[in-house]
DNA sequence: GCTTTAATGCTACAATGTTGCATCAACGCC
DNA sequence: GGCGTTGATGCAACATTGTAGCATTAAAGC
């Protein structure tokens, strides 16, 4: 595993994960670093699992447990987010600056979780009196582009 | 397909439970009577376990497998539809006339599902070339009257 | 280095949902 | 109304996803 030098002076990778540990308050480790290594590399929201897997690929040992918690605190720190998907699995992806929410894509033939980045999953919508809204998720559910282009005959 | 009897001039209890399975072809059976009944009485989305409540409720024994099943069927018939709500665990409710796809408002703190009539899922968003849109889900999150009432001091 | 305690690893458990298969009962037919 | 067919059920076993308790490890500050 490659220590990441800090000549950063890249705009598009503002913060290495030890950083962003470390202004959280929380002690870097091992497995904090390298979860928040494959959010940031992963090209959509990640499950558990794979985030398990991109571990273990890093050579990373660890436990289930360790990992659910990892996550967990991402999220409490507000650094990544959680996202429904419609299975019974949460995705996680990184905060990305401010609470800039957005839609997700799921492919209900793949599985493939893909983020629209262009809608906003903001509703501002009439809730009844004493309601509170704290965020909202759309999740837009179909067949991705692969999936629609190879068994189209189905019709359902 | 038959034709609704005619004694029927109320609008608003529009097809029986039994008449709604026989119109799809399956088999009348206790459990997909009191399932249907129970969407019907329920002011919200029910839960798995609401329902099994339910069916305890009105003295019919059954099986959770069974209920699944039933559920399944239903939602395959497109007699129910199934809403992911934030848990591991799918709420139901009765897929009332048409494709009237509607926001649902999840309470963080008492777990409740709010059908928000008025708000509709629908999103005609940007879809990236080839994806096909086949439905949409938006869930609200917050806290609703009763909870953001009793402790509002919490600012979480 | 040494100490403190946050974070981990392990075990055990809970909740939700699925699969296979034998049995039952709904429905069409007579 | 009885009968046979087969869809629906019940049961046992299993899978997946996530939690709780507690002893051990190791990150951070001195
Ligand atoms: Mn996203
Ligand atoms: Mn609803
Ligand atoms: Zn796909
Ligand atoms: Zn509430």
């Amino acid at each position: 595993m490659h220590e990441m030098p800090d000549h950063s002076h890249s705009a598009f990778v503002p913060v290495s994960a030890r950083d962003l540990i470390a202004a959280h308050g929380g002690r870097i480790t091992r497995t904090r670093v390298a979860v928040i290594e494959a959010l940031q590399t992963g090209q959509h929201p990640l499950s558990h699992d794979e985030i398990g897997a991109a571990l273990n690929a890093a050579g990373i040992a660890h436990d289930r447990v360790t990992l659910y918690r990892a996550l967990d605190w991402l999220v409490e720190q507000g650094i990544a987010q959680r996202i429904a998907g419609g299975e019974r699995a949460w995705r996680f992806e990184l905060q990305s600056g401010g609470d800039h929410r957005h839609a997700h894509f799921h492919c209900d033939r793949c599985g493939q979780i893909l983020c629209l980045e262009d809608v906003p999953a903001t509703a501002a919508p009439v809730l009844p009196a004493g309601f509170e809204l704290a965020r909202s998720e759309l999740v837009l559910h179909g067949a991705c582009a692969d999936c629609g282009r190879q068994n189209d005959q189905t019709g359902k």
